[in-house]
DNA sequence: ATTAAAACTAAGCAATTGCTTAGTTATTGT
DNA sequence: ACAATAACTAAGCAATTGCTTAGTTTTAAT
């Protein structure tokens, strides 16, 4: 006894996260959620509760991204630091639009709120940023001529490494990339 | 035949400057900035045109302060290699507000901007990058034994890593950074 | 067919945004 | 002392912000 939704909320989502990556939280506004999801005010509200729900809802979208165009591929690998490598050289088109990157929407996320951020949307990123590092020192422990204490290390050294590659490309073209992604796995 | 300014304009500026640096660009109104400044908005916009005029300032106020308390140390030295990994201990410091840091003003700017920024503001952090990449390069010189094209592809190597310790910074602990810090110099 | 519940449209809310302007006060050369 | 100039105060501008609400339409169980 009620009238059906015209829209699938995952595929809202979906348009409200691209937006999110492309302009960051604070300057994506409710009238362009709206535009861009297809909807009207009342039904991001009624869907999502306030424009963070939709913010919470586009982090999970892009978990799910990364783990089917990114994650899973380094999962399945055996390959070691290889691997890893080559997760480096994949975010890089993951995070592709047109010339210029994207970045990563977690890592543009704690850049911008930083530790002003929100408990719920810290939760998120720092849940997101702990599967990759565990999924880092998972691949580097292939190689077990390392200590435990060198792949916590590594794991770090890699995390970090990851984030500056993600503000980066915003701004350094492929060679600058290249040098670094080289140089980054040079001695691992 | 005229008043004088109740203010001066360098003082002020490095408020606004401050302010820029903790909340980023947008997140910054101009009713924050007359507050901190301690100045009313007719006096902001008289002296700086406007909101992006003040900015702009601020990243020049920005260069002046890294120059003081960071560049000119790594200038001075001869220590090479070493000398840079310092520069990057010496950049946590400098960008440490209470427990968490702020990062680098022009990193949190290309972040938060990114390919849309101001034709002024992109040419303000270029300039500065350029800058900190050539002193890089002079100092990876010192050490005559790396040809050119190898100090080429190390700088920018550490010019995208200052990037990631910049936004990692502003989540991880001191012990995360240090592991990072160490493992990058590992390369060189 | 009736009715109740939910999803829609669109107008409107107070607060805040970057910026301006009208009017007052202080400083200086004459 | 006076007039000219610039810096001040504070009110106000249209536009935009996140969010709500009043009223209409669609759905489905009875």
């Amino acid at each position: 006894m009620a009238r059906k939704k015209e829209y699938i909320e995952e595929e809202v989502i979906e348009k409200a996260m691209e937006l999110f990556w492309r302009n960051g939280y604070e300057a994506t506004s409710v009238r362009m959620l709206e535009k861009e999801m297809g909807i009207n005010q009342f039904s991001i509200y009624s869907s999502f509760g306030n424009k963070k729900g939709v913010f919470i809802k586009s982090l999970a979208c892009y978990k799910g991204k990364a783990k089917l165009e990114l994650i899973n591929k380094l999962q399945k690998s055996s390959d070691g630091i290889n691997a890893i490598k080559q997760y480096f050289y994949d975010f890089i088109k993951f995070s592709r639009e047109s010339r210029l990157n994207k970045g990563c929407l977690i890592t543009n996320t704690v850049n911008e709120l930083g530790e002003k951020a929100d408990q719920e949307i810290m939760t998120e990123i720092v849940n997101f940023a702990t599967n990759v590092k565990h999924l880092f020192i998972e691949k580097l422990e292939l190689n077990d001529k390392k200590t435990s204490q060198v792949i916590k290390e590594q794991a770090n050294y890699l995390m970090v490494s990851l984030q500056g590659l993600s503000v980066a490309s915003k701004m350094f073209d492929q060679e600058q990339l290249d040098d670094f992604i080289e140089n980054t796995f040079k001695n691992l």
